[in-house]
DNA sequence: GTCTATATGTAGATAGAC
DNA sequence: GTCTATCTACATATAGAC
């Protein structure tokens, strides 16, 4: 009745996640998706005007699930150092997809600054989205220098994630988030 | 006298590193070689049999490179601990590369990680070769887990690279820099 | 809305003259 | 050793029938 369309459109955008996440932004070809769809390549124009319009609804879909993800975060736990620690828990949730293929965020951005800045930028709203989630977080909890705890923080969870991804080391991300936590704990108004 | 092919082969490793560095391993192609070296396509497979085995020799290359930077760390410090502190200030050195391209191991095996595991596992070889001299600074320190310790401080550079990269942010270096090297100068035999 | 056929460009790789 | 011409495959994107 005329909502194939939005069905399809919403298919083409959950599989263009994936693919991105696991071979990469250049490496995903509209063949790939194609394949795991069923959906011919030339349909792929009706919804989108180009690859990038694809990425560009990728970070959007990308946007709601993280939201989501915080809200959870929030719901789960009203003391925002326990939400701190649901945060992190990431790292524990999605430890087999981040040693095999890294941060779907945090690659993808990293693949998008070599050689498609006005990309990066987009990608990089949710890391904007996760920055300012954690600096209402570490503000609540009385920190000094919120904002530089929340990219501390990010920075901290991408570090464990690319090592642990380059020597295929899922115990170092369970070893790594220990730590981490510690140091959530320590985090107090000075 | 027959050595041209061999400052030949030197000018494609250096240029592809470079290539590989800046614009990613699959976004870099012979052509764009080829324009900068000014050696013309075909020839390069006088060289190399295949791209992969330009890999090969740019990873060979960097092991040489890094291999040195380790070296120049020794000679300048003799006490490990301002050893691991010449270590760090590579994030102070290469700042501004940093922050365009991300690091330039870490980037490389992200991006074969997705795709081409048999080469991110070549690609790696960098990473064993800096986590086993840091090993051995934290084990003349004296620090329990020399070997946690060691990753964990490429983790923390890792991180703060991403980041820095993803937010165009030369200052969050400098800043997470004072950290790191504060970090640094805890770790002691306890 | 859906699909096939195709246009256009470029990738890695090869053949063979010089 | 060096270079040009070319092969095959596949990329994004388009045209137009149904």
């Amino acid at each position: 009745m005329g909502n194939k369309g939005e069905n399809n459109r919403q298919l083409i955008v959950e599989t263009a996640d994936q693919l991105f996440y696991k071979r990469g932004y250049h490496q995903t070809s509209f063949r790939d998706i194609a394949d795991v769809t069923g959906i011919p390549r030339g349909n792929f124009y009706y919804y989108f005007k180009t690859k990038d319009d694809i990425l560009n609804a990728v970070v959007e879909a990308r946007l709601q699930t993280y939201g989501e993800i915080l809200q959870a975060c929030e719901q789960t736990a009203s003391e925002p150092r326990q939400r701190l620690m649901h945060f992190s828990n990431m790292l524990a949730n999605f430890e087999e997809d981040l040693v095999q293929f890294g941060c779907p965020i945090g690659t993808l951005c990293a693949e998008l600054a070599k050689d498609r800045k006005d990309l990066k930028q987009v990608s990089r709203a949710v890391f904007v989205l996760m920055r300012d989630w954690l600096v209402e977080q570490f503000t609540a909890l009385k920190c000094v220098k919120a904002e530089d705890k929340a990219t501390d923080l990010l920075a901290r969870m991408q570090g464990i994630t690319v090592m642990a991804s380059v020597f295929d080391d899922s115990a170092f991300i369970r070893r790594s988030l220990v730590e981490l936590q510690e140091w959530i704990n320590e985090q107090t108004p000075a």
